[in-house]
DNA sequence: AACAAAAAAAAA
């Protein structure tokens, strides 16, 4: 860096100020920070398969930190304004700051009107577009743009068309000013010797995907620049520019690109050493197949397993991420879930992963990334790095090149995906596809991992429009993705990798082979092509046997008689929680204590509390007598489609979509267990199948439950009926074998169904592909468009209609990922004089005064106590009256507290009762929350 | 589309 001087004008102006009112940053001092910090990061820690992507399709040639701090460098020129250095005139505190500005001959009028409309980002955008036609770079105004939206985005979003303009009209008014402007883009220009590589770039005129990364950099140069503990206001900062860089860097001890440790060739020894298996222990024929594609596959790639669970995916993903991530040059990998639990039950496994195969030049970071990761008790007892944490390495600075730890900067809001590791639910990677503020920062962090995606078939229709658009942005990156599953019906998953195929590659159309009837299969997308291949069957077979029963009392009653009598674990699976709330009261009758309900609809800790009890009592270390009990029905909704890992020795189950079916039958017999472990009837694996209010036959097809309707398609339900002949005796299905037909079979256009069942089939088929339609149509609402889509950057955030719909959107609570109702999630307490304690504390417990602060212990217990409340809240007139009235109820100390900010109180008393808008409710811990009649009602014969 | 489950929401 070569120094020039900065005229007095531009050492007049601030950048920043603190909370004394001497404090300040002059404006060359933030850029030059900025610029400084810019290319530290492209150095130091961007993963090399990014670098390396910018370096090769921006014709970089080894200046790509020229080219990230000079971005950096310039994002702020537009502060260089009259509206925005005015902005303190009206601050009588501050007024040398306006004086500073005048004396050095630059027009300041007043206290500026609407900054919000002219926005320095703005300014910044219109300058440099003006600059580098002005300076000869570029005669292209789209190239010139494209360099300067990435400034004009700083603040998350791009500049809009009428802000530029503002903004080009102030600089033809005021020469002055924009000749300061001018000044600042040169110097820093020069003292980068930036002029070359600009040159070249804007020859190339990058597009979308480059900007939208380019800018990534740069808001996270900004955010670490703007930050007053790593860059120091003055007048008390250092001033030595080089200093100021190492003091800033020392400080925020981020850690450069991680490195995975070189597995061994042979699978065994790989994933021996890799999780510290136990000698002798061999990886499954798909654990070992996953290497062999990973290691052979050309340049980044896709690869998607489809297996039955309990054949160690989650460590074949892993492994194979480890082996992509060295061969494309990525320093992470991101396991993304379904849901919050599921991901807190891999935090831990990844986390161990992590720390045997993962090294680098500092610790390894880590976040769990989900709205509740603040309850999770691993994730807080992880060590903290970064921002003057030193929990590690303070003996042995050795430690610190293999340990996986949080990260203090990382975990502030929108960074957490810039971790090394992260694990989290997918809508982590959705919202890469959804307009919104700040997505660059996700889409940087995401480019720099590989992207594991677990559970690909659980999503819906909405959601897939997001995963198939998020994946052709990580195609276009060149980011390595691995998709798991147990089946995915060949029109997603062709839908998926079309997606990733069209980003990597662009246009060509190439479809995936049909693979029938193979299973286990893993499929490979990637340069060369899209090829599946059938891996050997792993693990157990098993023919259970499925049979319909009528949808009555009595006919409930007789399946769990000889439960009643001989004992044995029988899991009853509802589609509905008044279903199941029925079913489990007529258990009760039978067996009482024995009987457990499990639904969404208990406080968070105390499901999690049930759902332990029943690992332990139904997981693979108990055995009949020892631990596992004489007798247990467990009557659930979707809840235990979670991946728990329960035994059952029968089923039964409301009729479901094929594929939730056989997932759910996959807790049958799940373990292999000794004879006398099962009881009589449950000797060999049973599926028993109600729903049916009339089970039709070969001349009139099924009538199902009204309930079970509404919540599954009829399409889906009828041809799972008829594919397991359940009109007639059932069938034997042999497993896993058997799932990919069946699946397929399910959702095919024309399954194998009786002939006189076809006419209602197809209305009803109509109707599911009407609604899915509609669903993908509304998901496109805030969709991301894709990269090669648009002319300019700005275009990504445009909405249907051309404007800027993001932010509209983002308040309205439109742009979302999962095709919901808004709901209201409630932390139940119960009433104490004066105030209030946690539910379920004791009588003695101490008494939280309303209006008093809260411990940080006592708001973890509130924040466990969380409930959904029931469906009828989210309709409309009774969602505002119940969510005002929430509000109004909450205790005001909450906002202060960060574990119960922005949450909702519910006050109940020592039974449990409350109203909210009119409505009763009623919490028991046998049977979750309760609502209107039922409050009173469910009490008689269960208890 | 509405009887399940599921997630998330402040920046430089
Ligand atoms: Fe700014
Ligand atoms: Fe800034």
């Amino acid at each position: 860096m070569t120094t020039v001087g900065w005229s007095p004008q531009a050492l007049s102006l601030w950048a920043k100020t603190g909370p004394e009112s001497e404090d300040w940053l002059d404006l060359p001092r933030h850029l030059t920070d900025s610029a400084a910090i810019g290319g530290w990061l492209w150095r130091c820690w961007l993963a090399p398969g990014v670098a390396g992507w910018l370096e090769d399709e921006l014709d970089l040639r080894g200046e790509g930190d020229v080219l990230g701090a000079w971005l950096a460098g310039v994002h702020d020129v537009g502060k260089a304004s009259e509206v925005f250095e005015g902005q303190l005139m009206g601050d009588h505190t501050r007024l040398p700051f306006a004086e500073r500005i005048r004396d050095v001959g630059l027009p300041l009028s007043g206290p500026a009107g609407p900054a919000d409309s002219h926005p320095h980002s703005a300014v910044s955008h219109a300058a440099l577009k003006r600059w580098l036609v002005v300076e000869g770079l570029t005669r292209s105004s789209r190239a010139a743009a494209s360099l300067a939206e990435i400034a004009g985005a700083h603040h998350g979003l791009p500049a809009t068309p009428a802000e530029v303009r503002r903004a080009e009209s102030a600089a033809r008014r005021q020469p002055s000013w924009a000749a300061v402007q001018d000044e600042l883009i040169a110097g820093i220009t020069d003292r980068l010797g930036a002029h070359d590589v600009l040159g070249r770039v804007l020859a190339v005129e990058p597009r979308a995907h480059h900007q939208m990364l380019l800018t990534g950099l740069v808001v996270m140069a900004d955010w670490i620049a703007s930050n007053p503990d790593l860059f120091p206001l003055l007048p008390a900062a250092l001033l030595d520019e080089e200093a100021r860089l190492a003091d800033a860097v020392a400080t925020l001890d981020l850690a450069g690109p991680a490195r995975p440790r070189v597995l061994e060739a042979d699978p065994a020894a790989a994933y021996r050493h890799a999780f510290a298996w136990p000698e002798g222990r061999r990886p499954w024929p798909v654990q070992a197949e996953i290497l062999r594609a990973a290691e052979q596959m050309e340049g980044p790639g896709l690869l998607c397993v489809e297996a039955p669970m309990g054949v160690g995916k989650t460590e074949a993903a892993l492994a194979a991420a480890q082996v992509m991530m060295r061969r494309t040059g990525r320093s992470g990998v991101i396991v993304a879930a379904p849901t919050m639990a599921t991901s807190d039950a891999l935090f831990r496994r990844v986390q161990v992963w992590a720390e045997r195969n993962l090294e680098g030049d500092g610790p390894v970071s880590l976040v769990l990334a989900h709205s509740k990761a603040a309850l999770n008790a691993e994730a807080a007892a992880m060590p903290r790095v970064g921002m003057g944490s030193q929990d590690i390495g303070r003996d042995d600075p050795h430690d610190r090149h293999q340990s996986v730890v949080a990260h203090q900067w990382l975990s502030g809001r929108k960074r957490g995906m810039l971790a090394s590791i992260a694990v989290g639910t997918v809508d982590q990677v959705l919202f890469m596809a959804l307009q919104s503020r700040h997505v660059m920062l996700r889409h940087l962090g995401l480019a720099s991992k590989v992207v594991v995606i677990d559970e690909a078939h659980a999503y819906d229709s909405y959601m897939n429009q997001y995963l198939s658009r998020a994946l052709h942005w990580l195609g276009a990156y060149g980011v390595p993705v691995v998709l798991l599953s147990a089946t995915l019906p060949h029109a997603i998953q062709q839908e998926l990798v079309a997606a990733y195929m069209d980003g990597r590659h662009g246009g060509r159309r190439i479809t995936a082979p049909e693979t029938g009837a193979a299973y286990p299969v893993i499929t490979t997308a990637d340069r060369a092509g899209i090829r599946a291949e059938q891996t050997p069957e792993s693990g157990r077979r098993s023919e259970v046997e499925f049979t319909a029963v009528a949808d009555d009392e009595d006919s409930l009653r007789g399946l769990l008689t000889p439960c009643v009598s001989d004992g044995g674990c029988l899991l009853v699976v509802c589609s509905t929680v008044a279903r199941a709330q029925h079913a489990y009261a007529l258990a009760r009758d039978l067996v009482g204590d024995d009987a457990v309900l499990l639904h969404s609809r208990f406080l968070a800790r105390d499901r999690v509390e049930k759902e332990a009890v029943l690992v332990t009592e139904l997981g693979p270390d108990a055995r009949r007598g020892q631990g596992r009990p004489e007798r247990r029905i467990v009557v659930a909704t979707q809840v235990v489609e979670q991946s728990l890992d329960l035994d059952f020795d029968g089923m039964v189950t409301d009729v479901a979509p094929m594929d939730l079916i056989l997932q759910r039958t996959g807790r049958v017999h799940r373990h292999a267990r000794p004879v006398e472990d099962r009881p009589g009837w449950g000797r060999a694996p049973r599926v028993w199948v109600r729903g049916a209010v009339d089970p039709g036959d070969d001349a009139t097809p099924p009538a199902f439950e009204s309930g079970v309707e509404a919540v599954y398609a009829p399409a889906l339900l009828t041809a799972t009926w008829g594919l397991l002949s359940l009109e007639r005796d059932g069938r034997t299905v042999s497993l896993p074998r058997e799932i990919p037909t069946l699946v397929a079979g399910a959702y095919a256009e024309r399954p194998a169904l009786p002939e006189a069942w076809g006419e209602s089939f197809v209305v009803q088929r109509k109707e599911w592909e009407a609604r899915q339609e509609t669903a993908r149509n509304r998901a496109k609402g805030f969709l991301l468009p894709t990269a090669k889509g648009v002319k300019y950057f700005r275009d990504l955030w445009a909405g249907p209609t051309g404007d800027p719909g993001t932010e509209r959107g983002e308040a309205a609570g439109l742009a979302q990922v999962r095709d919901t109702d808004p709901t209201l999630e409630v932390l139940l307490v119960r009433a104490a004089e004066g105030g209030y304690v946690p539910w379920g504390s004791p009588g003695d417990a101490e008494v939280t005064f309303t209006g008093k602060a809260l411990s940080p212990w006592r708001a973890r217990q509130i924040a466990e106590s969380s409930v959904r409340l029931p469906g009828r809240f989210s309709r409309m007139p009774l969602f505002e009256r119940a969510l005002d009235e929430l509000e109004q109820g909450t205790d005001v100390a909450w906002q202060q507290c960060s574990l119960l900010r922005g949450q909702l109180q519910l006050i109940a008393d020592e039974e449990g009762r409350t109203t909210v808008a009119g409505v009763d409710l009623r919490y028991d811990l046998d049977l979750g929350l309760l609502d209107g009649p039922q409050t009173t009602r469910m009490n008689e014969g269960t208890r």
